[in-house]
DNA sequence: TTTGTCGCTTAATCTAGATTAAGAAAGAAG
DNA sequence: CTTCTTTCTTAATCTAGATTAAGCGACAAA
């Protein structure tokens, strides 16, 4: 079965006619790495649900430094929220880091789709509070933690995104330069 | 008519029946300041919706370091998400900051109203989805903007908590010491 | 093969903000 | 009013992490 039908069944359950029309609302399309799918103010038109490769959302600020607010890889959602849901332009780019297979759900055919099966409200508000519990977690852990506890909370929590995306960009999630990332990432080799 | 219900009529409508259940199921209490509704480790029960006063949500990390998740005031919700959803051990503290009116909504009253009314799924689902990126905004800004420049957007964002909370509480949401707020503070006013 | 680009590393120097300490101001509580 | 406790301020010192800079290895294009 289609893997964002499972990843929805991991909370509401579907009838075959609404797995079909949930299918017919989405487009599923493949991106080469560094494909942008969305760009610093434009507004945010699709949730994307990843089936395969790795996906970032990201902002650069004055200063053009880039900072990393989601990765996404295989099974996860990522958008702009603020962007979906006000639809004005947002901040944030969203970036194909791993070749990747992707499929998108329009802000129309999400509400469309509120209307014809109820659940998927309950879905996305799972979804969401999902999200921002683990929102939540990553402000207080950058409030009150060090980088390099953040940085070994991240390996733990992440395991296999270590392997396959640049070190810069996990640097970038954690909030330091690449630079102390790499001066921080030996030392803690050497202690074990 | 009840703030609550003016609340959730900004994002869905209610029938006088609707409204009736909503209110019975829940319960409204005074707490003074100082009062603590929800402690580190306990398992949160309820959500909680502030008719007047201030609260605040906040862990402590080993050093004995507060840092402070949110304030709730007038017309604001507030709880553990992450303790209320999963019904494990929390560990965040909720504690009134300023005599306060809140109303309180339980875990099984709300799956319950879920059921009666499943127009609440979709204003939870909204009210989330805008913590959300308010969340994501404030993560931003902790990773791209300076102690000065958080507190600038504070000020505009918030500006009657200025007044009313303590300034160690406002210097521990920005994530800076209270001496550091202390210092910071009196050269942007010098300045202007 | 060469040239260019990009990511990683190392090191020296610098700074935003932490820590420590101590006094002043302002509430609470008796 | 007085005492106690908490908050705020100021200042000296310290440090996690930034900045700057330079060299290196990998890989892709020509």
């Amino acid at each position: 079965m289609a893997l964002i039908l499972q990843n929805i069944e991991q909370h509401v359950t579907l009838t075959a006619q609404e797995k079909e029309l949930f299918l017919s609302k989405t487009e599923t399309h493949h991106y080469k790495a560094k494909t942008i799918l969305l760009n610093s103010g434009a507004i945010c038109k699709h949730s994307y649900f990843v089936n395969s490769g790795i996906l970032r959302s990201f902002n650069i600020n004055d200063n053009i430094v880039e900072h990393v607010l989601t990765f996404a890889c295989e099974g996860w959602w990522i958008g702009d929220m603020y962007s979906l849901l006000s639809q004005k332009p947002g901040n944030l780019f969203i970036e194909v880091l791993e070749d990747a297979e992707v499929v998108l759900l329009s802000k129309e055919n999400q509400e469309i789709l509120y209307r014809e099966i109820p659940k998927l409200e309950r879905f996305f508000r799972i979804l969401t509070e999902n999200s921002l519990v683990a929102n939540q977690e990553r402000l207080m852990d950058n409030l009150s933690l060090t980088a390099e506890e953040r940085f070994e909370k991240f390996c733990k929590k992440y395991p296999t995104l270590i392997q396959k995306v640049a070190q810069k960009q996990i640097a970038s999630y954690l909030g330091v330069t690449p630079e102390f990332f790499s001066k921080m990432k030996s030392k803690t080799l050497r202690k074990q």
